[in-house]
RNA sequence: GGGCGUAUAGCUCAGGUGGUUAGAGCGCGCGCCUGAUAAGCGCGAGGUCCCUGGUUCAACUCCAGGUACGCCCA
């Protein structure tokens, strides 16, 4: 426990206050830093700073007018609070933001909330305990959209609170809703020139459908998480062909309520097809699935046939007995998609139930049986099943095709399904009107040949040229959107259900003309009835219901259809609607495209990406982004998707006040963006031990800086003029900003990161560390100022560099660093302009020098743990042979360093240490002992017979040879392993060319004076543990036996000096704070107190 | 079946544009330093840089093919 009560000052400045007035710590005006860190109340500190002193208001002050930069932000669904996912993403919206805002650039820094849709809707039913689409008609649609709007109000407001907690700045009064009337109105104007392209169609098709949603899911839904693994039950059954007695065709399916709506079989022409005898019956089937049949006993093959040959044969269908089925004749068809694989080569087509069963109706003039109603039900006409849930029937359908004597066989089929994404439920595929915007015919050619007339009329291909336009980080962006364009499908923009844009298509339904509205005033124009009930409204549902317009056609009125919107048409616009595309030109010129846009990659190409760019094509002929940057996916810890049942989920509120948002932040900005981020809480303590390094270096800065009064506005020591160690930080810092302008220019903040983290290790480890005494020293020199200038400059940079990405904790810095001296400094650290690297600062040559400084260090340790020599040994001397493209010239300047760092008296340079390395040779036995046989121990004597030098020589040139007993002998060099060391006297490690040498031979004195050092360091520790102050003088006595005793009287006053004692006794510990350490053998007791 | 991506230490992952001895964190073992640092540093064990072939003086890196996994589309 030393952080209570303890108060960590200096040792030396308190003596420096005595000889320098002024400089007392009273002087200064640096606030004290805790050595720990509590992340989330500095963050509620500074989100107070910022409020109270307007500085995001301060900042748009700062650069209106100034050259543009704009982002564009994807809208987030305002139904829930916002995940720790979201602040990934918003973290990267927030950090290019701020960066280009140190840049001086305008920005417009409008979030955006995506209102509307069928997610919002499930929310609110839940809410309010409803079932189906009925509860929603008796309780009102009106009443159920003001619900709608009230659910995504709350939530916007929730997750703007968090978003600020998360240090966001945004315009947040501006943010857009998707749910406005600019917005929707905007949308309708895009309708209306789709329309005028004759790119609007209404279309019957089969489609998936959710029953207790009561609407279908276009493929962009069911795309993006829209299938589960699971187990249905799968009848084979045998279907009786006609006029053939006992003879059936063998049909399965993994849907068996389909088998109600059965007209059809088809077969591959091409494949051959068994005829097959089994007890009575003769069955058909494909010949690559005769296995199926082995089960059910033995059976003789009779025949194979081309599958040609089944095709027009008639037969009875499984349920010929449904009203629905009256009349209907059963073929055999051919269709090449059928599959060898599974089932039995004889697949069950019904053409209300799939989507290539319907296309197969209208190639063959197959008759269309359409079972299920709005809530995925049977229909009336479908007998016993009737009334019933299409998914719910199975078992109920195998017994009736038992009773019938039609079930041949069944089996539990795994597959993947669709299911609905909002409510989980099995889809179901059903016939039904919806309306398309036409994608353009996907052309069997290269893209490079698709002529610009093709391309006039043809949507998917003006995207496709559009999105070269844009910058894909990561590159590979741009061919999966491409992927996506060339095989994408009409988009189905309508939905059956209440909330969410009301598609401003009139159906006439005398002559089936439609006609689609671009814009509030052109409706107003129109309307022929319904006026009033819109007006002072919303163009929603249920208002915009009661408007009729005349039918262009034939002059009828026309209802508005009852659909709304697919959302993605709601967020598609934003390009458009929110840079006043309506409503003020000349403003949406200056601000689209965006240069910027970032989400998430997965998912987005055929949602976001995909209807923003089919959208602004359409409208502007052109991208809506200049960049666009993606980033992955969020996992938990363990790799799996977060759920909140697999209590691996992690709220954003509770990650911020437990671990604080600045060290979530970092872990971001370090993360690999297009890589899966597994986000818990022990990557952001990495992330936060990390930040902790920075923090301690300004923690020490401003302990000593206190105490010296150091004054940042007193002239500065040219750079010229300070130590290599200052100028080799600031030339560091140099680099470390160029790469910071570009890791955020080029949207690779890991990479910055990287090149951070290195300069704070630097910095901390070796910069600081041996920079210590230059700050303890009690002389007030130039060389003291120097230290703290440097230290100081490097601190305010590294501040500025990092703000955009940990904007709490800079600040903090940064508003004791410079503004508790400096109040003409802009108020905050995210008012600075973003500096700018000094070219001339960085000295290549000092660069090099202190890496070859840092590795002799590096070796020198290492060959102090060989010799098992701590460095709080000294050592009489160091030996360096340098690597032929350095001099010790350049060395020098370096080596008081050197000597200090590794507590070694002298430094020498030789150019060779040959004869202070010993080499040891040996063969090893084990590995040509197999080879050699008999002669190994022969051949071991004569190998002894060789120096170490000259095996090496030898072995470099290849195989060694001996002669044994008048015989010739080779040896390999992998049986010889050969070992330096130094010479008795030395310790050795070598790097490369660069090789260093410590001597380690311990003198009594050397032995004494590191037997003190280590006294030194269990006193301090005492002195630590006992609370004391670090200026407070103390009395000290020891208990120890000769070898102590004698060491501690020749050191005498290098302990007391570094220990404050005053005085220093030999007797038995009667002092308040004692302790007992053991050096070397003794064991020495020890007792001080204050004085 | 097609598109995109990934494959490096026990685990999680770094390694712009080919170039001495392939690195970090976590975990394990052993040391060291420290009155800024409840932190940090070093050493050790642990590697077929997925496989095969090609280009090249030189390939973890580039190219082709294959395998495995992930995402997406059919």
């Amino acid at each position: 426990m030393l952080t209570n009560g303890f108060r960590r000052r200096p040792r030396y400045p308190i003596l420096v206050a005595r000889i320098r007035p002024g400089g007392d710590k009273t002087m200064s005006r640096y606030q004290e830093v805790p050595s720990k860190v509590d992340f989330p109340s500095l963050e509620h500190r500074i989100l107070d700073f910022w409020k109270e002193q307007r500085c995001f208001e301060t900042l748009r002050e700062r650069n209106r007018g100034k050259p543009r930069w704009s982002f564009l932000d994807g809208p987030i669904t305002a139904n829930n609070p916002m995940g720790v996912h979201h602040a990934w993403g918003r973290f990267y919206k927030d950090a290019f933001c701020r960066f280009n805002a140190m840049l001086g650039r305008e920005l417009r820094y409008q979030n955006g909330f995506d209102c509307q849709g069928l997610w919002v809707e499930v929310e609110v039913e839940k809410e309010l305990g409803f079932k189906t689409k009925r509860d929603i008609e008796e309780f009102g649609i009106a009443a159920f959209v003001a619900k709608c709007k009230d659910r995504v109000r709350h939530f916007a407001g929730v997750q703007t609170q968090q978003s600020i907690r998360l240090g966001y700045w945004m315009d947040w009064d501006d943010s857009y809703y998707t749910m406005s009337d600019e917005n929707n109105y905007t949308i309708w104007a895009f309708l209306k020139k789709c329309h005028q392209n004759g790119w609007i169609y209404k279309g019957t098709d089969v489609m998936p459908w959710c029953g207790r949603c009561g609407t279908g899911l276009s493929q962009h839904e069911i795309a993006t998480e829209g299938y589960r693994e699971l187990t249905h039950v799968s009848p084979y059954l045998r279907l009786p062909i006609s006029d053939r007695k006992d003879e059936y065709l063998l049909v399965w399916t993994t849907t068996p309520w389909t088998l109600t709506s059965n007209v059809a079989c088809a077969v591959h022409p091409e494949h051959t097809y068994l005829k097959v005898r089994q007890g009575d019956a003769v069955y058909y089937l494909i010949q690559s699935r005769e296995s199926i049949l082995k089960e059910k006993g033995p059976y003789q093959v009779l025949e194979k046939i081309p599958g040609s040959q089944l095709v027009g044969w008639t037969y009875t269908g499984p349920f010929d007995e449904l009203e629905v089925q009256a009349g209907t004749v059963h073929r055999v068809i051919p269709w090449t998609e059928v599959t060898e694989k599974e089932g039995t080569g004889i697949v069950h087509i019904a053409p209300g139930c799939g989507k290539e069963d319907f296309e197969l109706s209208k190639i063959h003039g197959l008759s269309v049986i359409a079972p299920l109603d709005e809530l995925g039900m049977f229909g009336p006409r479908y007998g016993s099943l009737a009334g019933k849930e299409a998914g719910a029937v199975a078992q109920e359908v195998l017994d009736l095709l038992k009773a019938k004597g039609l079930l041949y066989k069944r089996e539990n089929y795994s597959h993947s399904y669709p299911v609905c994404w909002r409510c989980s439920r099995e889809l179901v595929f059903r016939l039904v009107d919806e309306w398309y915007i036409r994608m353009g015919e996907q052309l069997d050619k290269p893209l490079d040949q698709i002529t610009p007339e093709e391309k006039r009329q043809n949507l998917r291909y003006q995207i496709i040229d559009v999105i070269k336009e844009a910058r894909w980080i990561p590159s590979y962006g741009h061919d999966r959107e491409l992927d996506w364009l060339r095989n994408m499908h009409d988009w189905m923009i309508s939905k059956k259900r209440y909330w969410g844009l009301a598609l401003p298509i009139f159906l006439c339904e005398a002559c089936g003309t439609f006609d689609v509205i671009g814009g509030r005033e052109e409706l107003k124009a129109r309307a022929v009835a319904g006026w009033d009930q819109v007006e002072g409204q919303s163009p929603h549902r249920p208002w915009v219901d009661a408007i009729r317009i005349a039918c262009p056609g034939c002059g009828e009125s026309a209802a508005r259809i009852k659909d709304v919107g697919n959302p993605w048409l709601d967020a598609g616009i934003v390009p458009l609607s929110t840079m006043g595309w309506s409503s003020d030109r000349e403003y949406w010129t200056r601000w689209f495209p965006a240069d910027l846009i970032t989400e998430s990659f997965p998912g987005q190409f055929r949602n976001w990406f995909y209807s923003i760019l089919a959208m602004s094509t359409v409208m502007a002929g052109r991208a809506p982004f200049k960049t666009l940057f993606g980033y992955a996916s969020m996992k938990a810890q363990d790799g799996r998707e977060m759920h909140k049942s697999w209590g691996n989920s992690i709220d954003f509120n509770e990650a911020a006040e437990k671990a604080g948002v600045d060290p979530m932040r970092w872990l971001f900005a370090t993360h690999i963006p297009e890589q899966n981020l597994c986000f818990g809480y022990a990557a952001i303590d990495e992330a936060r031990r990390r930040f902790l390094t920075l923090w301690n270096v300004y923690s020490f800065f401003v302990t000593y800086a206190r105490v010296d009064g150091f004054d940042p506005g007193r002239p500065r020591i040219p750079v010229a003029q300070r130590s290599v160690l200052d100028r080799w930080i600031l030339g560091s810092l140099q680099k470390l900003i160029d790469e910071a302008r570009r890791g955020y220019g080029e949207y690779q903040l890991h990479v910055f990161m990287r090149h951070l983290e290195r300069f704070i290790d630097g910095l901390s480890t070796w910069y600081v560390r041996r920079s210590r005494r230059r700050f303890w020293k009690s002389e007030d020199d130039q060389d003291k100022l120097a230290a703290y200038q440097t230290l100081h400059e490097v601190l305010v940079t590294v501040v500025e560099i990092l703000a955009p990405v940990t904007p709490f904790v800079t600040e903090e810095m940064y508003q004791n660093l410079v503004r508790s001296w400096d109040d003409q400094a802009p108020v905050s650290v995210h008012h600075r302009t973003f500096p700018t690297a000094d070219a001339s600062l960085v000295d290549e040559a000092l660069n090099q020098t202190m890496d070859q400084v840092l590795v002799i260090v590096e070796l020198a340790r290492q060959a102090r743990q060989k010799a098992a020599l701590k460095v709080r040994q000294p050592l009489a001397k160091m030996l360096v042979k340098l690597p032929s493209t350095i001099t010790p010239d350049s060395i020098r300047p370096f080596e008081a360093q050197i000597k200090e760092e590794l507590n070694i008296k002298e430094l020498d340079y030789r150019k060779d240490l040959a004869d202070l390395i010993f080499v040891s040779v040996k063969l090893e036995a084990q590995k040509a002992g197999p080879r050699l046989g008999k002669v190994m121990q022969k051949a071991l004597a004569a190998f002894k017979t060789l120096s170490g030098d000259e095996v090496v020589a030898r072995i470099a040139r290849g195989p060694l040879h001996l002669e044994v007993g008048g015989a010739p002998l080779a040896i390999l060099p992998e049986e010889v392993t050969v070992e330096r060391k130094g010479a008795p006297g030395y310790a050795l490690a070598e790097s490369g060319e660069l090789v260093v040498l410590i001597s380690t031979e311990v003198t009594e004195a050397l032995k004494q004076e590191g037997l003190v050092r280590d006294l030194i360091r269990h006193v301090q520790e005492l002195r630590k543990e006992s609370r004391l102050d670090v200026a407070d003088r103390i009395e000290l006595t020891l208990e120890a036996g000769q070898a102590t005793t004698g060491a501690v009287r020749a050191n005498l006053e290098m302990l007391r000096k570094e220990t404050l004692a005053t005085q220093v006794s030999f007797r038995p510990p009667d002092l308040p704070h004692r302790t007992e350490v053991k050096l070397d053998d003794e064991t020495v007791a020890v007792s001080l107190k204050r004085v």
